[in-house]
DNA sequence: AGGCATGTTACAGG
DNA sequence: ACCTGTAACATGCC
C-alpha cells in the first residue's frame, strides 16, 4: 500500500488512535517477515507508552517513552488492522487486488491499556518491523542514504539541478531512485511525469531549467492531493467518519492504458511501456 | 499457465 | 568506491 501518501496516511491515522496508550501485549504468530523479528527484543516493548508516530519516507517510526522506536516498512502488502472496543474493524487496504485481511496473514498484534488491538497484516510478507533506538534511527541502513523528502524546501531547483549533471538515465529512472528523492514510488511517478509533460524517457541532464520548475512542482502537488485524497489506497481507519482514500479516481495515467488522455485537447491514448522492469504509462502526444 | 502487482536490496559487472 | 541493471523475495488475482 506503501507510497509516501498511503504511509502518511496510516501515519495520521495511528496518530489517532494509539498515540499515549501503553502497550500491554505483543503476540508474534509470525515473526519471518522481511526480516526475521528479534522476538525476545520486540517483547521489551510491553509496558511501554507510545510517544509519537513519525514518518520518513515510506518508513513509519512509532516513538516509545523507553528509548526504543518500532520502525515499520509496509513492504507492497503490508497493513494495518484496528479492532476497536466495540469489535468494530477499521482497516487500510489497497485499490487493486489484494484488499482482503485474511486472518491467515495477521503476523503482529500489539493490545493495549485501552480495549484497542493493532494488527499488522502482510499477504506477501515485503514488509518489516525492527526495533532501533530512538537515538540511532535516523542512523539505521535504511534510512541513512535516503535523499530529501519531496515535499520538503530542500527538494528544490538547485538540489535538481546539480545532482542530475552529465548523467545518463531516464527521468522516471531518477524519480525511482530512493537516493534522488525518498518516497515516490512506481504510481506516483508516473502521475508526476504525466503532469510535467515530460517523457518518462527524456535523458536526465537534456531537462530545461524550466521543465525542472514544472517538474518539481509536479512532485509536490500530485502528492499533496494524494494525502488530502487520502492516499490511493486506504480506507481510513476512521472510516466510520466516512473518510476513505479515492485519490486512484483521479489517476491520469497509472494503469489507464488504452484510455484517452486526461488533458483537454489532447487526442492521445495512454499507452504502456516497461522501464527498469516497472510499468510505465504515458500520453505519447502530450508527453515529450 | 504465465504475467502482473504500490518496494527494497543483494549481487554482478562496469 | 561509485553507478547501473537484474533478479530475488512470497502470494494472489486475472
Amino acid at each position: 500500500m506503501p507510497e509516501l501518501p498511503e504511509v502518511e496516511v496510516v501515519k495520521k491515522s495511528l496518530e489517532k488512535i494509539i498515540y499515549d496508550l501503553t502497550i500491554k501485549n505483543i503476540e508474534i504468530s509470525n515473526k519471518f517477515l522481511r526480516y526475521k523479528i528479534n522476538v525476545k527484543l520486540m517483547k521489551k516493548m510491553i509496558k511501554s507508552k507510545i510517544l509519537s508516530i513519525t514518518r520518513r519516507s515510506k518508513y513509519l517510526f512509532i516513538n516509545l517513552n523507553n528509548g526504543h522506536t518500532i520502525m515499520v516498512h509496509l513492504g507492497m502488502t503490508g497493513k494495518f488492522v484496528i479492532v476497536d472496543d466495540n469489535k468494530n474493524e477499521h482497516k487500510t487496504s489497497f485499490y487493486y487486488n489484494l484488499i482482503d485481511t485474511k486472518p491467515a496473514h495477521n503476523h503482529l498484534k500489539f493490545k493495549f491499556n485501552k480495549k484497542i488491538i493493532l494488527i499488522y497484516n502482510d499477504v506477501r510478507k515485503f514488509g518489516f518491523i525492527k526495533i532501533f533506538k530512538t537515538k540511532d534511527i535516523l542512523f539505521s541502513p535504511h534510512i541513512l542514504n535516503l535523499g530529501p523528502e519531496p515535499l520538503s524546501k530542500e527538494f528544490n531547483f538547485d538540489y535538481f539541478k546539480k545532482n542530475i549533471k552529465k548523467r545518463k538515465l531516464f527521468l522516471k529512472d531518477l524519480l525511482m531512485n530512493q537516493k534522488f528523492v525518498s518516497g515516490l514510488g512506481n504510481i506516483y511517478v508516473n502521475e508526476a511525469i504525466f503532469l510535467s509533460k515530460l517523457s518518462p524517457k527524456i535523458i536526465v541532464k537534456d531537462i530545461s531549467n524550466k521543465k525542472i520548475f514544472t517538474l518539481i512542482t509536479s512532485i509536490k502537488k500530485v502528492l499533496a492531493k494524494a494525502i488530502k485524497k487520502g492516499g490511493s489506497s486506504i480506507n481510513n481507519f476512521n472510516n466510520t467518519e466516512g473518510k476513505k482514500g479515492n485519490f486512484q479516481q483521479y489517476f491520469n495515467v497509472y494503469g489507464r492504458q488504452g484510455k484517452s488522455c486526461t488533458r483537454s485537447n489532447c487526442k492521445g491514448i495512454i499507452k504502456r511501456t516497461v522501464i527498469s522492469n516497472r510499468s510505465t504509462f504515458f500520453c505519447a502526444i502530450c508527453q515529450k
